[in-house]
Formats: C-alpha cells, sequence, structure tokens
DNA sequence: AATCTTTTCGGAAACGTTTCCCGAATCCAA
DNA sequence: TTGGATTCGGGAAACGTTTCCGAAAAGATT
C-alpha cells in the first residue's frame, strides 16, 4: 500500500514535534516528558514507522550485529555451535550473520574484510587453522573476535579471546575404561584423526599397546564401527572394551556387536565421544563424552559481547573447556555384571 | 594500529583526485579512465581503505542481504534448507542473516517488522501456521517474500511466491508398498501429526482401516518406533509392511524387529519419510522418500532474488514440489524374498 | 586551427538517523 | 510575582557513501 518510505520526519509532523524530539522518543533517552513520548509513540504506530537501521548504523558506528564465521554448516559440532551463539546474542540484544567459509582458507581471510565492511560489532570464527597470513590479519583488525578453538595447536599471543577444547576427552574415556576394571582395551578410529589427541591418549594410558587391538577405519561412519566390530570379533583374544573415537563408529560397533550375539556391556564396554544425541537412542545406550560445545560457545560469545560492551581492548582471555563424560549403559564396572550373568 | 576510520575522502586525497571518482573506482561504474581507476585502487591497497556498508545501504536503498526466518534451527529439515538458501544466496552476491522464531508465533510477526528496520531486500520464511494477523502483515510488507510451506494449507492469496511440499509422499509409500504386494500394511506414527496428510494417505489408500493396525505413539523419536514393533509382533497376525511416518520412527523400528528376530524386509518391509541421512546407515538400509528440501530451499531463493532483482510485483508464484521415493534394502517386491527364504 | 562531440572528473546534494548546543518553557522557593 | 534553576524541545551538523549535473579535458571533424 504504503508505497514512499516513511521517516522520521514524517513522525515529527504528524506529532508536531522536531525530529530530535522523535529520536529521544524511539531511543528512550532522557530528555523528553512522558505525554510528548506517548504522543510520539502514538504517531509512529499510526504511520507504521520503521526507524531505517542502516541510518542509525552510519551514525552511532556500531551496527548491533555480530558475525559467525564457521567452515561448514554440516559438521555436527557446528550447528550446535551457531545454535548457542545464537541464544546468546539475541539475548543480548545482538543479532548474529552466518558467514560461511566452506573450510576454505582463502574464504577465511576474506572473512574478516567482510567483517570491516558490514562494521560488525565483533566476530566469532572457528578457524580449522592457523596460518600466519590469518593470525595477522586478526592482529591488526581492530574488531574485538573471539575464536573458538577446535584444532591444532594456535599462536600464543593472537589478539582475540580464545576459548580452546582442552582435548582431555581421550584421557576421560581411557581412565574411565581402567576404572571399571577393563583390561584388554581396544581403540577404533580412523586416520588422520582431526583430533589426533584422542589416539595419544590411548597410548599413553598402557604401558604398551597391543597393535592387533587398534582398528582404524576409512572414515569417522556407521561402517567403520560395523567393521570395528567384525575385525575386533575375529580376534582369538577379543577386547573387553573398545574406545571408539567418535560416537558413530561407538553407535556401528554396539549394534554389529548386537547382531554378532556379543554382549555390551557384559562382554565388551564400549565409550564414544561428542556425546551425539543418537547415543540415547541405541539400546543399550552409549557412555560418551561430551565436548562441550554449547558451552563453549556461550562462553566465547560472552567473552565478545562484553569486550564489545566494556571496549576492553587487551588482557586477552585463554581458557579452556573440559570435556565431560558421561555414563550410559554401555560401560558399566565389572563387578556389576558378575553379579547378573 | 590504524586507529581512525579511513574513509573514501581520504582515499581521494591521498590519490589526488575527487570523491566521486573513488566512488566511481569502487563500483566500477563506467565514466572512469583506467588509468585513474588504477591509481584510485592502488591508493585503496595502501591504505586498507574498506567502503561502508551502512553509508551505501543508506544511500542506495538496499542491503544485499536477505533475512531466512525458520523456526527452530535444529528440526531435520532446517539444516538443509538453511544451507541451500546460503548456497544460492551467495552465488547471487547476497548475505543472508538468519533469524529464528523459536516456533513462537509473536515472534514470527515480530520477523517481519525486523525486516523492514533491517532494510534487507528479501524475506524467506517457513512459517508453521498462518494466521490471519502473519498473512495480512506479509501483504502489506512491501518487501519480496518468498514462503516454503511445509504445513497447512495456505490462504490462497498470500502475496508472496511460494514453494510447497506437495503432499504426496504418503501417497507414494502407499503404493510403492501394495505395488511389491504387501497386503497387510500397517501405520506408526505420532499424534498431531504436524502433516496429517500422511496419514490421509494411509487411509485412502486402503478400502478400509484395520484400527489395529495403526499405532500412535507418543512422538517422532526412535523410542515410538521401539513401541511400535513391540505392539506389532504382538498381534496374532501381524503387518507384513509398516508405513512409517517418519525416518526415526522407521529406524526404530527395524531395529527393534532385528532383536525381536522379525525379517525387514522378508517378513516385513519398512519405509519412512524424510530421506534422513541415518537410514543408509542402518542394516537393512531404509527405503524413505525425499521431501526435496534442498531442491525445494534453493527455487524458493531463486525465486526470491529473481524478484528482487527485476522489482517484479504481484504475479506470484505457486510452485509444489513433488516428493521422490528411494527404495532401499527394507522394501523389495515379494516374489524376490521368496527367492531368498 | 577552430569547432563540435565525447569522455573524464569534481562539487554538492542527498540518504535517514543521532546528538550537540542553545533557546523556550516549566518549576520552585522566597 | 519574580528570578534562577531545571527540564524540554528544535535546528542543524555530522556519519560515509552515491549520483546528478555541469565543467574541463580530450578526441574527432572539418
Amino acid at each position: 500500500m504504503n508505497k514512499k518510505k516513511i521517516t522520521i520526519e514524517d513522525v515529527a509532523a504528524a506529532a508536531g514535534v522536531g525530529i530530535a524530539t522523535v529520536s529521544r522518543a524511539i531511543n528512550n533517552t532522557e530528555g523528553i516528558s512522558a505525554k510528548t513520548k506517548a504522543k510520539v509513540l502514538q504517531a509512529i504506530e499510526e504511520l507504521g514507522f520503521v526507524p531505517n537501521t542502516s541510518a542509525q548504523s552510519l551514525k552511532v558506528r556500531h551496527t548491533n550485529q555480530i558475525a559467525l564465521a564457521v567452515p561448514d554448516i554440516r559438521n555436527a559440532f557446528i550447528p550446535e555451535v551457531a545454535w548457542a551463539v545464537e541464544q546468546a546474542a539475541k539475548h543480548s540484544g545482538y543479532r548474529v550473520v552466518q558467514i560461511n567459509t566452506l573450510g576454505n582458507a582463502r574464504a577465511e581471510l576474506e572473512t574478516i574484510r567482510d567483517v570491516k565492511k558490514l562494521h560488525v560489532d565483533g566476530l566469532i570464527m572457528l578457524p580449522l587453522a592457523y596460518p600466519k597470513t590469518l593470525v595477522d590479519l586478526i592482529n591488526k583488525s581492530n574488531v574485538p573476535i573471539s575464536v573458538i578453538n577446535y584444532g591444532k595447536k594456535l599462536d600464543p599471543d593472537v589478539k582475540a579471546d580464545i576459548v580452546s577444547l582442552s582435548f582431555q576427552e581421550g584421557r576421560l574415556v581411557m581412565e574411565h575404561l581402567i576404572n571399571i576394571g577393563r583390561t584388554k582395551i581396544a581403540y577404533a578410529g580412523a586416520p588422520k584423526d582431526i583430533i589426533e589427541e584422542r589416539f595419544f591418549a590411548y597410548e599413553q594410558s598402557l604401558r604398551q599397546v597391543d597393535t592387533s587391538r587398534v582398528f582404524i577405519g576409512d572414515d569417522f561412519t556407521i561402517q567403520t564401527g560395523w567393521q570395528a566390530a567384525d575385525y575386533f570379533y575375529s580376534l582369538k583374544d577379543m577386547p573387553d572394551a573398545v574406545y571408539a573415537s567418535n560416537d558413530m563408529i561407538a553407535i556401528g560397533l554396539v549394534n554389529r556387536f548386537k547382531e554378532l550375539g556379543v554382549r555390551v556391556p557384559e562382554d565388551i564396554a564400549v565409550v564414544g565421544i561428542d556425546n551425539n544425541p543418537w547415543t540415547t537412542l541405541t539400546s543399550p545406550q552409549i557412555s560418551s563424552v561430551s565436548i562441550m560445545g554449547n558451552e563453549v560457545a556461550r562462553l566465547a560469545t560472552e567473552l565478545l559481547l562484553q569486550r564489545i560492551r566494556d571496549q576492553r581492548v587487551g588482557a586477552y582471555e585463554r581458557v579452556q573447556f573440559d570435556p565431560r563424560l558421561i555414563v550410559r549403559e554401555s560401560s558399566v564396572a565389572r563387578t556389576h555384571n558378575a553379579t547378573y550373568s
């Protein structure tokens, strides 16, 4: 209907006040009486006036937006993070614009240029690597940045708040498995483990590793889990526990074991990593360790928002998030089983 | 380092030209010689100048952004859509800002107000319902809108391009099941099926429905599938096929059937809906019908972008997307089985 | 060489806000 | 009442661009 864009000036005219007054009413800054404010507000309502964000941003030099740069929307970890960031941001009145780098390193550089263009107030990024060029760009950009580090060790003096995963998840599952009395622990993973630490933890928890007990499949899928199960089943000396480097593999393991008539956890315990919701949908439910994506994301955005608001600069935070083991049915103490079997 | 914001004016000074010329260089509009353009570009490079998007938008009256309003980021269907929209938009040089309505109807209204504020050039929405107030708001907003309709029938004269799912998925699975010679077909679903059409299709494909063969669980989860399997198993006259109203339920069904020693598909065929990636990870792999979220999303954004570019108004598109059945291991013709059993 | 086209460039006016600064109105106390 | 202190409201400048319009420069045509 209303073809013409209506501006603050129209409102001013309609309400019989000056444009400055209208502005005061909108942002409820002080220096305006309740009466005129009401009058203005009503005029706004009648005209269906909506302030132009571009003009506002241009004037006030910030946009109330933060950018979230993610490598690939389809990785399991990402939606969780995106969700949490969105929540935390919205809660503080910020909008988030997502920038998809597709895991492309060049795009990751491009990102911070975009960030300047858009004049967003801050940036949260999950880089998959830290080439020098990226670090440089970060350091000389003067936009507040939080990085969520779920990859490799990074340059210690990046000028950004960093919340990283502590890579203790492997240790956690090994300790757990040992605690519940398992002695023949196997490992099922994939090559070029993004998080090699997961395998290192396996090695370090054992006096010596029996290489016949480690199975390395092609990828992080259920199929790999199946293959691993078949393999372990074929061993004359079957393991009594398996540490799966992610939940997909763990799920494949318990499915296949069930088919083979191997009882989980009585005959063999299984624990995975990621705390994928699916772990609760299998039978038995699978123990897993949560990487705390939600909390990590929330903290990262809170740090960022804080930095934005306080105009803080320097004194960059460096926090690690420890993963948490969630014990479910697929791994229980041996003594328990004895009672039942 | 560079504390002060540097503007087009600084560039002009540095390059020894006027500010209009700089603008021409940036947007490579014509009316500028190659030589001076190079000069300007270099100055830009040296100063690290980045144009201010807010100022640009204010002037040109558009933002090169489209908004995507989604009910809940965690629904299976949504990430697929979000991804496709993002891809299509980026390909045309548009950025997408996601607005999360949390499925909240009020927030859905608020959305279109936000859209005006932000001055995005268009909006793609997936409303879960179409209250009159929403339709009104859509109709009198003069922002191009595409709606992806995966819910109920909607007001026929919404002023927006609409691409909807055709709700033929139920018919598809029933025809398939009948074609492969199943005669005792059961239904497993959840109450208040978002897409009631799925159940209607079941009723309509049968001369008469044997109510003992329909199981309505609590929700769309695997657990419901388990319960359904138990229930069907308990029947004296077991069905020879079950039509699950979504893949989660289907997965639960085949898992539980396997445990019960019921063979799929020999004893009983199972087919689900949604073409959830997980259907290929079970054994047997589960037949399912794809709702074509990807294609739907891509078309919706293409329609939108087109409308934006051509400033087209009126002549709203109405397209339906037909789902597609993907036959996997969980449903094969009876004659086949005979050979094997 | 002189005029006429055409191309290239710069000045200045917008775009729709916020905010500074100052004048007007209101309030309070004596 | 009157004056001074205080609150309220308006005009105008600024934010950083794009673009219109006219002027200058360059090229083309005799």
